[in-house]
DNA sequence: AAATGATACCTCGAAGTTCTTGGGTTGTCA
DNA sequence: TGACAACCCAAGAACTTCGAGGTATCATTT
């Protein structure tokens, strides 16, 4: 366990559908928000989700458009799909339930 | 995500030291008890725990002996270290924290 | 007691994934 | 026009897992 990669690789697609769920967004806000709420525990880079968000439109659970923002610039806008929000709800609770195996099985006898 | 495999890669190292940290066990049982406590959520290989282990053991946080079992069959029985105790409770906490912040992201606004 | 089959245990190589590194473009501001 | 910030991406390196197989022990049969 060399650093938090392991911790973290895990649950790239599930954060990201569940951003996106919330509100539409874009590569590099995705970043921004994620690592403003992981506080230090990780942080990801931005060639991180590139790839899963790439992998995520390919299965068709979030659809892509490129979108002018205000500021004129041209932005990648990402949207969660009907579908996307779907598997958003069954990994989330997959990953409820191996959290609590887990759990289980770390939790040592004397704390 | 296509398979459960990359929820259970994340947290090998650490659920096979709770296991130790309980019991000194090899590896053989260390998959059968997992497996069992996993229930169909996830199930792991025989050949996914061993490298494992070694690397573990390479980092001085396990320790293995061979061992005469009851049965006159020799075992290779692992025993968590005191650097071994330490890594798993900084771990734990640190998989805590995480999963809290992923539950969090995840969290959706209707339901 | 020798042979056979089943069980327990471990290792290694191949395959598939993900992350990291580094780069490339567009727009803003001095 | 030079520097910096916002924004996106590709490819190789590094890691893990899976699958197949090898060895040793026990139980059974004859």
């Amino acid at each position: 366990m060399k650093s938090d990669k392991e911790l973290v690789g895990a649950s790239t697609a599930v954060i990201i559908l569940g951003v996106l769920a919330r509100e539409p967004s874009y590569g590099y806000q995705i970043v921004k928000r994620v690592n403003e709420a992981a506080d230090g525990v990780w942080e990801w880079q931005e060639g991180t989700v590139y790839p899963v968000l790439h992998k995520l439109e390919k299965d068709k659970l979030v659809r892509a458009q490129w979108q002018e923002a205000d500021t004129g610039r041209q932005r990648k806008y990402y949207y969660i799909t009907a579908a996307g929000r779907d598997a958003l709800s069954t990994q989330a609770e997959r990953w409820k339930a191996f959290n609590g195996i887990v759990a289980q099985l770390v939790e040592t006898p004397h704390g």
